[in-house]
DNA sequence: CTGAAAGCGCTTACAG
DNA sequence: CTGAAAGCGCTTACAG
């Protein structure tokens, strides 16, 4: 906080010989106080450089102009564009952003709930961390302060609720890989049964269904973590069937470039052979060679349209709570990887 | 803010029959206070879930335990790693972290100074905008809140600066050419005196200078911005020279990058015709074909640092302000783009 | 149009 | 070892 001399409400109603009341009237623009007081106030408090302490404001008007942000991870680069669109929308809008990590630990993700209420933010953005088995203490805190989660929700949590549309894009992908006369497809996913997996793998699972190909176990292959290094794992493992894939849809862009790597060290002709398609559109998806066909994820607009729910809801307390969710919609961005162009 | 009832001093103070203040140094552990009023205070206050008002208390204590975070661009990737490193270290010391961007905007970034100083941040981290000229109003603050700025540093500001030792990193990179016997190395470096790209350009300049190469002007190219796009394009200047170059040193990976696609593109042999290096050792450097040899920015250190001395000066404020700069190690880390193993 | 006063929840010098 | 009281800087119902 400031180290030497602030200029505060008092000093000023000294100088103007007028009470601290009006002079806080003047400033916040009162439609009490006559034009020409105004006028002196803001000129001599502009004179003498004088800032509100806005903690001293937050502390009497409870309200703070502060978001909670917590996230799994902020150097993932996804997140990183959703971060991007919170502190974009929520500055349009006068409020303060703090963010912290949950490191997919849940005792550290109720933790940083507890520390942010507490410190008296308006509301919160979250994004669930991994194992997000036990939501008791979240719903308790949903009495407290209005939260809205993003990207990795819950149904077991009644609030709102921004994603992509999980399912309806991986559907797409997998059609687009259909069309190219497709039939054998992997898919890479993840073990835990992580919201943004589920969805995806029920869009897998509903596009071979819609074209009356038979869902096949083999091709089904898990991990805990969906790194590219995973993605090479796997790959290796379909590699080793006798009846290899001749595609494969990556639920996430890092595992499709595991994939494609794996690939280009056996020589293995991509689309002709095996096609990929990943999930994100991540900055690596063009240098690598092929490019990657992908799922584009508006990241800035996710980030942006979970902001304005969130600071709707401060503005306006919603009553009862009910789980709503808002799909954003996404697009199929083709590139080598599918496609000889 | 707590929508409804919440817990205070007064209350704990009322049920337990004794004062307020003396319910406010048990929960503070004061060693006046008995061990057995501790213990009852203790008791209750974990029994009626009381949770301390952070608001109150520190516009009482005028300590808020935040620190304000200013960088150009959040969803920078370095940016990204050494805001890992911030939170991390913020946390471990008890501080939650409030993230600004400033868009590179001079004006934005003071606005952002003000308000964290307004808001109560105790100390500031800031890398600056690229353009910050007029340091005038950022020397003023100084005096208000501790500052330790970061990456992106300036020796006009008397304050601790946090850096990697960029001169150094580029010496030894150009070095690394030299020794694979490229002579004519070409430098994609940016046109706006930045702190960053200046250094590298000395980096070069004297690791030519210490092998009696002399400098050639025609190979010294500067853009706006170092970005992917701008390495291709730069890159192609190059090749259209009658002499081109051995070696390319881009003073980041993305425009490193770009020149491995351009040289690709052309089918122009890396490194035997022309070598790559970079700088980042970002994660797409391995998934470029070849992989690209660049410089090894500890971001997470980086941000470790600058925090934990942010946070010594708060605690231990300094009375004379001098710029006092810290550089962290880097490595070269080689790979395919200069090396054929 | 303006002012005196209470109060937000906490800490801490002072007194006992 | 404990309490009464002041005060951090601001806002706002109440009164005039």
């Amino acid at each position: 906080m400031a180290k030497n001399h602030t200029v505060t409400l008092k000093e000023l109603s000294k100088k103007l010989n007028i009470s601290v009341s009006t002079v806080s009237r003047a400033l916040n623009d009162h439609p009490d106080i006559s034009p020409i007081t105004v006028d002196r106030v803001k000129r001599l408090a502009n004179e003498l450089n004088y800032v509100p302490n806005l903690f001293a404001k937050g502390f009497r008007t409870k309200k703070t102009n502060i978001l909670g942000v917590i996230v799994p991870n902020v150097s993932h680069i996804y997140t990183t564009t959703i971060l991007k669109g919170i502190l974009d929308e929520a500055e349009l809008s006068g409020y303060r952003v703090i963010i912290s990590e949950s490191k997919n630990d849940e005792t550290k993700q109720v933790e940083m709930l507890q520390t942010m209420i507490q410190f008296g933010a308006d509301g919160i953005l979250m994004s669930l961390a991994k194992k997000t088995s036990s939501v008791n203490k979240i719903l308790s805190m949903l009495q407290r302060v209005p939260l809205v989660l993003f990207d990795k929700v819950s149904d077991k949590i009644p609030c709102t609720q921004i994603v992509i549309d999980e399912e309806e894009a991986a559907y797409n992908a997998v059609q687009h890989l259909i069309g190219l006369g497709k039939e054998r497809i992997a898919i890479l996913k993840e073990t835990e049964n992580s919201y943004n997996s589920e969805k995806r793998f029920a869009g897998y699972k509903r596009a071979l269904e819609a074209n009356n190909i038979p869902l096949k176990e083999k091709l089904i292959l898990s991990t805990e973590d969906i790194s590219l290094i995973n993605g090479k794992r796997l790959t290796n493992v379909l590699l080793s069937m006798k009846k290899r894939p001749d595609a494969i849809f990556a639920i996430t862009d890092n595992a499709a470039i595991g994939a494609i790597q794996t690939l280009n060290k056996f020589s293995i002709k991509i689309p002709e052979e095996i096609a990929v398609v990943g999930f994100s559109n991540s900055a690596s998806a063009t240098i690598i060679t092929p490019s990657l066909t992908t799922v584009d994820q508006p990241g800035e607009r996710l980030g942006r349209t979970a902001t304005t729910y969130l600071i709707k809801e401060i503005q306006n307390p919603i009553e009862d709570l009910v789980t709503k969710t808002i799909e954003i919609k996404t697009n199929l961005v083709v590139r080598a990887s599918t496609f000889k162009g």
